[in-house]
DNA sequence: CGCCTTCGTGTTCTCGGTAACATTCACGGA
DNA sequence: TCCGTGAATGTTACCGAGAACACGAAGGCG
């Protein structure tokens, strides 16, 4: 290596120094079968010599490839999104590709549509929507999009890719750990219903409890964050008749924590309070929280996967589902009656 | 608009609806002067039929500017460097810039050089490293790098253009509000010291302590993380000497308010404590955490002028420096001696 | 022994833009 | 009238790769 030549060295540079031509170059960069060895070892050391990388805006442009994929994320302060798109720059540069994410803020203008509009005139080989709300994703399905688009949500959709957190089998834990603790009467704090996944966790909650025969209660719709929760909480004028709060976040479920205490009740003495997400904090909250933990690091690997698949052309399934697990810590215990 | 023609348009087919040249169409799109205003009408509006889209990776190829910048962050689960990173994509946005994150996980095995190489070969215009560690530093300084290069960080640095959060005014806001409290006797856990951050907020720390003339104590030395900060807390066997504890981020914080929760020990009456980097949830905690907040929006809109700028050949300061603000809540209050 | 493959490599074109230079035309002053 | 000048536009080359096709040499087969 170690040249001085001021500019970067292109493919043909490298195949005059090897004495080849530079499809010669190309090929051996491509791994193409039927080159010489020892014309290869000459190529090789051409490169090394200069130094020599492919340009790949050059590549990109002859194969109309980009090796990048665009990602959409809404709310990416939350620790679930931002997690997702963390696991996926992972996953997509152990495929060698890189990533390209917008955030779609509360306030800013972008649509879903822009949004996309803007990752496929940078040519993005695919497109991947963490979380979307269901407007969006409405929107997104007007769209005619030419790439593969994978949306990671709640349920499959038939017009996209979907990597789904098991929603379902999260709740369903939920109700369950509360149940067996002898809950009968549980409040749900949903996020907004705009959003599929606040959806889903609903939906399952209601099943599930359903199934268990325990009293239908008309659930508290949040926004996903601790402030409305707190308010909430500090609202109450009594200890209310159920045991139970399931959040549909953990922030919810901080918030919920707080207001309460600051209301003179105690979690869980008074209520049990459980959350989801697993936030890295949620074991240090006091009292230390129940939540449903997510593996963010292989649903990245799936969505990588999947679209990897898409794009060159192979067969796949349209949906995988990463499963959950429940975290039992303090802040959900029985309730008074059956102590 | 909406035509069926299968595959995308280019400049050229546009040209021929238009009646033009293809070299007329990109001085339209490129604004230059000199276009009749008939021509550029005919222009646009072949352009709106074809609902043609400029072809950015071409246009990067012929101009050699990708207008992408590369991020490297390390730690990309922390509040702060996520916050950033964000807030960086906004801005660049804005500016017509994309970005393409790394992320240097822990266990990864990908060294600052080979995010550095990573980018380097997708062409991007810029790199900037969000919250490095000196380490990292000093290894980007051995790299040589052919394009502007921006690290964001506490101190000014010769070699690099900086943006770096105020951690000495943020600091010394922190320490001369325990002492406004009644503190003389303060512990400083701090976070690895081969952070930047972590070694700034350290160093300003017991240069403020010192103007006060309170009592020099050794650090604890954190692992940045609410685990180890509780472990710590735990493991006290009596209230110690010192009256408050100023962590060097929220996580740590809220690990020793654990701790010493779990410890029997009550803050604040028994210990102050106090955070940096008001977390979302830092309000919600039980009791609510005294912090530093920092305005990573500026920060993000600082570091993408400041990138631009060093692009197009601008001058430009080298050093940007964001302030900082106290929030003061219920994890800090008087000692006992003083009430 | 001649023909057809296959291997190994080179030539030329293309991807979709921009840059540099050429050209045309109208207009104004000498 | 002629020429210079600048506005408006066109032509050609170029960015750095890969694709398609061409071509010569070696080897197998009838």
């Amino acid at each position: 290596m170690a040249n001085v030549g001021s500019d970067k060295p292109n493919i043909r540079q490298v195949a005059t120094i090897a004495g080849v031509s530079h499809m010669t170059v190309s090929r051996v960069l491509n791994d193409h079968p039927n080159i010489k060895p020892d014309t290869r070892r000459r190529v090789l050391e051409a490169i090394e010599e200069l130094d020599y990388r492919p340009n790949l805006v050059a590549r990109a442009l002859a194969t109309q490839r980009t090796r990048r994929i665009g990602v959409i994320v809404e709310s990416a302060v939350a620790h679930g999104p931002t997690s997702i798109l963390r696991a996926v720059e992972l996953s997509a540069r152990a495929a060698g590709y890189s990533v390209t994410p917008i955030a779609l803020h509360e306030g800013d203008a972008l649509s879903p549509q822009e949004a996309v509009d803007n990752l496929m005139t940078q040519g993005v080989d695919a497109l991947c929507v963490i979380a979307p709300r269901s407007s969006s994703v409405a929107a997104l399905r007007r769209v005619a999009i030419s790439v593969p688009m994978l949306v990671v949500k709640a349920d499959a959709d038939p017009t996209f890719l979907t990597v789904s957190i098991d929603q379902h089998a999260g709740t369903t834990l939920v109700v369950d750990h509360l149940v067996a603790l002898g809950h009968r009467d549980i409040l749900h704090m949903s996020g907004p219903l705009d959003w599929l996944d606040a959806r889903a966790r609903e939906r399952a909650f209601h099943s599930r409890a359903k199934s268990w025969g325990i009293r239908e209660r008309p659930i508290v719709v949040g926004d996903w964050s601790a402030d409305f929760a707190y308010d909430f909480a500090k609202g109450l004028t009594r200890l209310p008749d159920y045991t139970a709060i399931f959040a549909a976040n953990d922030d919810m479920a901080i918030g919920l924590i707080h207001g309460l205490h600051d209301n003179g009740f105690d979690v869980p003495t008074d209520l049990s309070v459980v959350g989801f997400d697993d936030i890295p904090l949620a074991r240090h909250f006091v009292p230390p929280l129940t939540t449903v933990r997510q593996d963010f690091g292989s649903l990245g690997a799936s969505v990588v996967e999947m679209l990897r698949a898409a794009i060159e052309g192979r067969d796949i399934p349209t949906l995988t589902r990463i499963p959950t697990e429940l975290v039992a810590r303090a802040s959900s215990a029985a309730p008074r009656e059956v102590r």
